[in-house]
DNA sequence: GCAGCATTTGCACACGCTTGCAAAAAGCGC
DNA sequence: GCGCTTTTTGCAAGCGTGTGCAAATGCTGC
C-alpha cells in the first residue's frame, strides 16, 4: 500500500484550538457544543478537508452505517432496477450500500453474509439464494437485521417481503380466460426459486378451476435465451398453446421473439402472453407487453425504513400486491 | 438499534485457551503462529461464529478492503453489466464493493467521494460524472487510489481507462459508405459526457474526410425513449437519412423501433444502424444491432489490478479499443 | 460582587483489532 | 545436561473515534 494518510480530528482540533472531542461534538448531531467552537471547527475541518472516520465511529457507536445488498445476477433489468431503489432509499436514509455478488449457489450466500458480519453491517438485504439457517440465526443473535424479499421461506426475526404471486396467476388465467384463450402454458426457467414456483403453482390450480389444463415448460436460467427455447419446445406441439403466461419479463421477451421471427406468429392475434416484472424492455414498442409491475419502490422504501428504524425490529411478513399493467400482448382487457 | 452483540477475539481467546493475539495471528496470513494453536483458534471460533471485525482491522492496518463504485443510473444495461464486472473482481481480489448511486449532477459525485473517504475507501471507481479537481486531490492525498472510466479528462495519479471513440466513429462512417449510404446522421444525448462526445466529433470528422455531412440531432438523456425522439426528428426530414450512427445501444433500439413501427422503414434495407455498447439487448433477435462491444471484462480486470497492486500506484492511462460486432443493421459486411 | 444554575469543555477510557518487542518455549548438536 | 538458535507466545501500545464525568465557564438576578 502507498503511504496512507488521511487527516485526523487531532489534526482538526489543533487547528482550531479545541480539544478532540470538541471536535467530534461539532459532527455530532444534538451534541453538547457551543455553536462559536462548532463553527470554527467546522471551517477548519474544511480547510483541512477532514472528513469523519466511519471505521473508527463505527466502532464506537457499535453501528457501522452499512447495509449488505446480497444478490446474484446483478446485470439484470429486474435485479438492477430493485437494487437502484434500495441503494438510493438507503442513502436518503444516511446508510451506506455494500454490494456483494453471489453466483447462484446457496454457498455463495453464506459466504456473502459472514462478510457482512466482517463489515459489521446494520442489516443485510438478500435479494437472491436462500442463507443456511445457522447463519441467519448467527447474524441475528448478533443484532444484524435481515430483509429477505422475495424468498419466501417464512422464519421469525427477519423481514419478508413478498408479493402475491399465487392471486396474480390467477388473474393472468382469468384474462386468458376472458380472451377466449383454452390451450393454456406456463414458460418458466429451472432456477426453483420460491416466487417462480409460486407463480407456477398459483397459475395450473386457478386454470384447474376453470377446468382446464396447463402445459408446462422449464429451461435453464431465467434468461431471454432460455425464453426462446421454451418457446421452440411449447409451439411445435400438435395441440400448440394459444396463451402463454411466462414466470418472468426476460423469458417473455424471449418467448416473443422467437414466436414471431421463427415461428410467424402474430401477438396477441394468435397468441396471448403475459410476463412478470414489468422491466424497461417490457414497455418497449417491440413488445409492448402486458406483464405485472413489481413494486420496487414501495419494497425499497418498506425494507428501508424497517432496517433503520430504532429500537429492536420485530421480524415481519409483508405481502405487496403486484399491478396488472395492461399492454397490447392480450386480447380485450 | 437493538443490543448489537457480535462475537470479539477475547471471547475466542478464552475458548480456545489462548492469548487475543494468538486469534489474531491466526486469522492474519503469514502470521508467527503455531499449527496446533491455529487450529484451537480456528476451531473456538467456529463454534462461536466469530468473524474478524473488518472495521477494527481496517483501523490498524490503515486498509479498509472497501472499494467505492460512483455511478449514476446503476439500471441501465451497460451499467450494471460493467457493475457486475467490476464487482466480481474485486471480490476475486478480496476487496469489497460499496455501492454509491449519484444523480448526474457533478455535485453528488463530490459528496460520493467524500463518503469513500469517510469509509477510509482503498480506492474509488468512478463510472459517472465528474468530481471537482479539489476533491480528487484530497483523495489522493490521502493516499486513496481513483480510477476513471471513460471520464476522459487527464490528471495525473488516477488511473483513466477510455476506449478509442473516435477510431470506432470512424470505422463506422467506413462501413456506411461500403454499404452505400451517403446520407449520414448521428444520434446523441443532450448529456455531452466525455465519451458521447468524442463519438460525435469522431463521427462527423471521418464523414468529412469522406466528403460526407452528418446531421446531428440530441436529445434528453441517453436513453431509450430519446432514441424515439430523435427518430421523430430525423426521420421527418426531407432529406431522410438512410444511415444512423446511434451513441448508444439504448438510443439505438428506441430508434429503431421508431422507425420500424411509426415510420414503417425496414432495417437494413432503406436504413443502417449502428449503436454503441452492446448491451445484452443488441443481440436479440427484434434487434440484431450491429455495434460495439464494449470490453467490460478487460475494464473491470485492469482497474482491480491497477488499485489492489502494493506499493504506490502511479497515475496511467490507458486505451481500450472496441471490438465491432456484426449483425444485421448494416447492409454488407 | 456573589450565590446559584445551565451550558460548555477537556480528560480519560473504551471500542476490537494488529504488531513490535521481549520473554518463554522448543529444537538441535554435542 | 548445556549453550545455542529458531520458533512461538503474551504484553502493551496504538489506530481514530464517542461519551460519561467532573471541572470550568458563562449567565442570571440580586
Amino acid at each position: 500500500m502507498s503511504q496512507r494518510d488521511f487527516v485526523s480530528a487531532d489534526e482538526v482540533a489543533q487547528r482550531a484550538g479545541v480539544s478532540r472531542s470538541a471536535v467530534s461534538r461539532a459532527f455530532t448531531p444534538g451534541a453538547s457544543v457551543s455553536e462559536a467552537t462548532r463553527q470554527k471547527v467546522l471551517q477548519a475541518a474544511e480547510e483541512l478537508g477532514y472528513q469523519v472516520n466511519h471505521l473508527a465511529r463505527g466502532l464506537m457507536r457499535n453501528e457501522s452505517g452499512i447495509v449488505c445488498l446480497i444478490v446474484s445476477d446483478v446485470a439484470t433489468p429486474y435485479r438492477s432496477a430493485l437494487l437502484r431503489e434500495l441503494t438510493l432509499h438507503l442513502q436518503l436514509a444516511g446508510k451506506v450500500a455494500m454490494l456483494i455478488n453471489t453466483d447462484r449457489s446457496d454457498g455463495s450466500v453464506n459466504k456473502a453474509l459472514q462478510q457482512a458480519i466482517r463489515y459489521r453491517a446494520d442489516a443485510s438485504v438478500i435479494l437472491s439464494g436462500l442463507p443456511d439457517k445457522s447463519i441467519t440465526q448467527l447474524c441475528l443473535r448478533s443484532g444484524q437485521r435481515l430483509v429477505l424479499i422475495n424468498r419466501d421461506e417464512d422464519q421469525s426475526g427477519p423481514l419478508h417481503i413478498n408479493l402475491d404471486d399465487r392471486e396474480a396467476a390467477a388473474r393472468v388465467v382469468t384474462a386468458f380466460v376472458r380472451a377466449g384463450c383454452t390451450r393454456l402454458a406456463f414458460a418458466n426457467s429451472e432456477a426453483g426459486t420460491p416466487s417462480l414456483m409460486a407463480r407456477e403453482q398459483g397459475f395450473i390450480a386457478a386454470a384447474r378451476e376453470q377446468g382446464l389444463d396447463v402445459v408446462v415448460e422449464r429451461h435453464g436460467w431465467t434468461g431471454y435465451e432460455a425464453g426462446q427455447i421454451v418457446a421452440q419446445r411449447l409451439l411445435t406441439r400438435k395441440e400448440r398453446p394459444d396463451a402463454v403466461f411466462c414466470a418472468t419479463d426476460l423469458l417473455a421477451c424471449g418467448f416473443m421473439d422467437a414466436a414471431r421471427h421463427q415461428f410467424s406468429l402474430s401477438i396477441p392475434q394468435q397468441l396471448c402472453v403475459v410476463g412478470f416484472d414489468d422491466i424497461e424492455q417490457a414497455s418497449w414498442s417491440s413488445y409492448r407487453l402486458t406483464t405485472f409491475s413489481q413494486p420496487v419502490t414501495v419494497i425499497a422504501r418498506e425494507a428501508v425504513t424497517w432496517l433503520s428504524e430504532s429500537g429492536i425490529a420485530e421480524g415481519r411478513s409483508l405481502t405487496l400486491q403486484a399491478d396488472l399493467v395492461w399492454r397490447e400482448t392480450i386480447r380485450g382487457g
